[in-house]
DNA sequence: TCATAAGCGGACCCCGGGTCCGTATTCTAG
DNA sequence: CTAGAATACGGACCCGGGGTCCGCTTATGA
């Protein structure tokens, strides 16, 4: 395939496009009030250029958030338990649901601006049919549990980043309580199998 | 207090504005490619009329919601058994949410159109607190489970109107597979207490 | 009927995403 | 090293949508 490298300046420009927006993003309060331009600006850089490499605002939203989630897909594809492949779906349910919460915790902004993009939703983003098809094999695997499509998506709707911003943000309920909430909230749905005892 | 009554071809305006607004809403493919001045020359006004009756987008928008979700709210209140108050929580809690869900998907592009509404979430609007609040009684109610505040913001996810549009749309699942899908999703979760036999 | 306040409408402003094209830079072949 | 093509740059520009403003119209009630 002739895929040809980009010239350096590109590169070095779409990395300077990246880390400027990055700041921004994580600095301000709200996702839309950092424009197009204010990136462009602080990236030293012209509209023009930041267009042609990301495409659209969606890209370049798209782009920040894949290289920070990238640490949490590797962890699940190929890391230790309990996040890793070998771990017992009853573990690692939990496990997964809990590095989701904890990377929009640390990722608020961002994911903030992904998830509210339009109408779009989160689920037309590539990386939640990742994680609702991970996530529903999983659920697949444990007997007696409903569904496992909508399971999966429900529960995964509980980590949805406006949530996370409003428990965080409005309702002030420290990280660590918010971590073990969603694990008991995970744990009573798993639990509920095994009824005829 | 003086609440002064408003002139006649004011409230004719704001009924045709509503009325217009309405029909546009549903037939629309995306909540966002109706326009504030779609909307006026639909009711045959003009813009400014538009606003003064309500203020910006989300005030009609929210105008509009609340007048279909009105009877909605009426049966959670004062009705019949399994939506009004005499029922216990053990029933209430799916058919609050079955409720919920039914209305989402009669609503679509409203619901849509009010959830998706820029970075605030459904989580500052008026009537989700009220939800939440009640879900969150009900499920106090229910010894073993785990904070019910959580678990109810994580409930009332499952029936996100973008969630809801994603199934509907995307994975064409019929309205009554997931009216199921979702009873049986709820049911495990309330299932889960009586554990130590 | 007339004075006054409430309401009306649509031209207008603002601002942000996205485009365009003349110019500058990098790459490559000779 | 150099010339030419290919690629990238940048910021002026366009467009469309939300929201405002103000001179004119219409209801109201004395």
């Amino acid at each position: 395939m002739p895929e040809r490298k980009p010239r350096k300046d590109a590169a070095r420009n779409r990395a300077a496009v990246l880390a400027a927006a990055d700041t921004l993003f994580t600095d301000c309060a709200s996702p839309d009030d950092v424009t197009m331009a204010d990136i462009a600006a602080a990236a030293g850089v012209g509209k023009g250029t930041l267009f042609r490499a990301f495409g659209d605002r969606v890209g370049l939203i798209g782009a920040l958030y894949a290289a920070r989630l990238e640490p949490v897909e590797e962890a699940v594809e190929t890391g230790p338990p309990p996040l890793g492949p070998a771990t017992p779906p009853l573990q690692r349910v939990p496990a997964l649901l809990d590095a989701l919460l904890c990377f929009k915790l640390d990722n608020r902004h961002l994911a903030l601006a992904l998830e509210g993009t339009g109408s779009g939703s989160p689920y037309q983003a590539a990386h939640y049919e990742r994680w609702h098809a991970l996530l529903r094999d999983m659920l697949e695997q444990l007997p007696g549990l409903p569904d496992s499509g909508f399971a999966a998506h429900a529960l995964l709707a509980a980590v949805r980043a406006d949530l996370v911003e409003h428990l965080a943000g409005e309702e002030r309920v420290p990280r660590e309580a918010m971590r073990s909430q969603l694990a008991d909230y995970t744990a009573a749905f798993l639990r509920a199998p095994r009824d005829p005892e």
